[in-house]
DNA sequence: GATGAATGAGGGTTCATTCAT
DNA sequence: AATGAATGAACCCTCATTCAT
């Protein structure tokens, strides 16, 4: 099984070791979406240009527009891209013989990593975006929904097997998923506005597996 | 003491009662921050035009510029405000005569339901904005991470009584309050993702304070 | 008799000394035009602005429009203004007893001088104006060209007593009026572009006496 | 040899003759600062707007973009080719073989005409601007700066071989040579005052080269 | 009469999108 | 298929002018 941060790089490497171009090249498309993510990711939508991205992607401007109907249609993809790469990883990580505590501590591990190598909590950064009226972002809106709902279905899944096998207590397993993610959020966000002190993994986890009360 | 979401009226609501006017009024003032601030929150930096703004606030568009140098500087400004009088807020709690879990219970309550009434959760997204560079970002960075201190300084008080009062356990304040104001916008993000099912804020903060873990 | 340095102060210096104000001040109207010279000599008309005026002379910007129409007007006015006061000390020295050379050598001194002291060759960026179209400068043009050859007029008298006198030679003595003018002007250019070495007005003198050529 | 007025027409002409376009024109460039040039010396920098350069020149606004940084930019491009050009010209009647006299004779008929076909002293304008202070000006004054110690050079050459050649007497070359450009203004200027006397243009250079005093 | 806050038309500049090559 | 020059709508900001006090 590859990890999370193995999956992604594809997606944050350039891959110019193409064969035989000169066809309407599969490649080009990825290569595109792989630089747009990276920028979208910390520019936002609006300070990105689509000259950033087709420059990055050593494309012309022009070429941008045989792959994706407009900018906001590449956002759109390069966000689902995203989620499907995520997703996978997650599906992959549900299904190895672990505790499921454990699942979660490598989800959350690689996750982080993974974030803070984009300099971009993205995934969050752009569930934010649904909060955004627009045109564009309300074309986003209902894609993301259904892949943050297969995201936290996957995660409340794994809540849910640990419950059973009382590795959890008794709780909705979805609000449980959320609040997951958010903590793995967490985790970027302080290492991003202290940069120095690298948060420990281990305390934030500690923190949402055991929560901040004392015991009795 | 006021709570939250009465402190927080006097940006959200117009005032037009007052007296005389005409004399550079500091009302306009303030009547363009309140606008400011929700069309901001909803449609994020890029999106809003200074235009939306004057017009939301009845004003002409040269008149704005009149009480703002500009519209990052105005951006500014509704950050400041905004953070400012949520930091009152906290102050005003740490202060009450309440455990200190009954404490980051109200704020978390108040907090949540601002959120949801602002359709935003603009103060967490401003710390995500904190991450996009750009000339204008670049400027509200440093600000934003002065009020930033603070809130997680306050947050992090309230902690650290609560662990010499054996509420809760030893575990580096900072960390927690930053994880406790993700908790917060959890709250918010979940209702504002899936509007029907209003997120439980009960079985949020218990998942905060008594972990996901199952006691032995 | 006052020399032209003299005449034109009042129009380069402040006089706060007006005793009774609180009466539709006559001296209003005199402060507006003395500082708009300066302003519009020294930045042009358009980059001029309203409110620059009314604060060098120290009233409101509405207050300035009770004395004149537009800005256009008042650009007008400045200049009728200056050309009256030029005109009015051309006369004085085209009066006095002493020989037309001598007579020009003044003229040319002073009013060297006072555009140095100004800081702008305002009197001829004026004329300069004249080609610029525009509606307001086509305003400007015919109520310029009248002052423009009044002053042609005069120092073309001058020259024709010159003529009569046996000092000059016989030329036509419009065109040697506007060749004095520019004569003027050449003076003042040189200083402006090149401050280190003050033109030596002499020698630019004795060019337009006695020309170029070797005399034979 | 060209003379001036057929090496200026390559400003002031379309050349719509070229065969192949596409591929970052360089006649657009051209056509643009043609252009410019035209409605700059009319209308002044401030009083002309991008639109209308981009209109006459038959192309979009956003199109000036391409070849321009901004307006100042352009502004700057419009005077340093028009120097250029004027220096080209200026070099090349310097090396004819005609008396110094002559050369100066030719070069203020040619200057003239060329001014009064552009209906501006442009020429001369611009270096009136020079004295107008503003965040544009600044930038352009040093460059003009530059061309006109060339050009003041190249004519103050001229006059020194006459004056060894004893066509002219001993006096500071650079100076006359500034009075001798000034004298071309006049030209143009009363011309452009009182356009149907058109000036004798003999009569101005006799009294350059003479100058008023009788001789005795 | 005097004020200066308010106005809004106008201009410079950016950038997503198109289309001729 | 790929290009990138050209386009023009949209947006920020300025400033002459007005008008309620």
């Amino acid at each position: 099984m590859t990890d999370w941060s193995v999956r992604i790089n594809h997606l944050t490497k350039n891959c110019p070791k193409n064969k035989k171009m000169r066809t309407k090249d599969k490649n080009i498309k990825e290569k595109i979406i792989e630089n747009a993510l990276k920028i979208f990711a910390q520019e936002g939508f609006f300070k990105t240009t689509v000259d950033d991205i087709a420059q990055a992607a050593g494309i012309a401007k022009g070429t941008l527009y045989l792959y994706f109907k407009d900018k906001a249609s590449l956002y759109v993809n390069v966000i689902e891209e995203h989620f499907k790469v995520g997703i996978k990883y997650l599906n992959e990580v549900q299904k190895e013989k672990m505790t499921n505590t454990a699942k979660l501590q490598k989800i959350a591990d690689n996750w982080i990593d993974y974030m803070i190598r984009l300099k971009s909590s993205f995934f969050m950064f752009s569930m934010e975006n649904v909060n955004l009226s627009s045109k564009i972002m309300k074309a986003v809106k209902p894609i993301m929904n259904v892949y943050l709902e297969k995201i936290v279905d996957i995660i409340a899944r794994i809540i849910e097997q640990g419950i059973k096998a009382r590795e959890f207590r008794k709780i909705e397993p979805r609000i449980a998923a959320v609040h997951f993610l958010n903590t793995i959020r967490t985790g970027f966000f302080v290492t991003f506005i202290t940069p120095k002190r690298f948060i420990d993994k281990k305390i934030l986890l500690d923190l949402f597996f055991k929560g901040l009360k004392q015991r009795r």
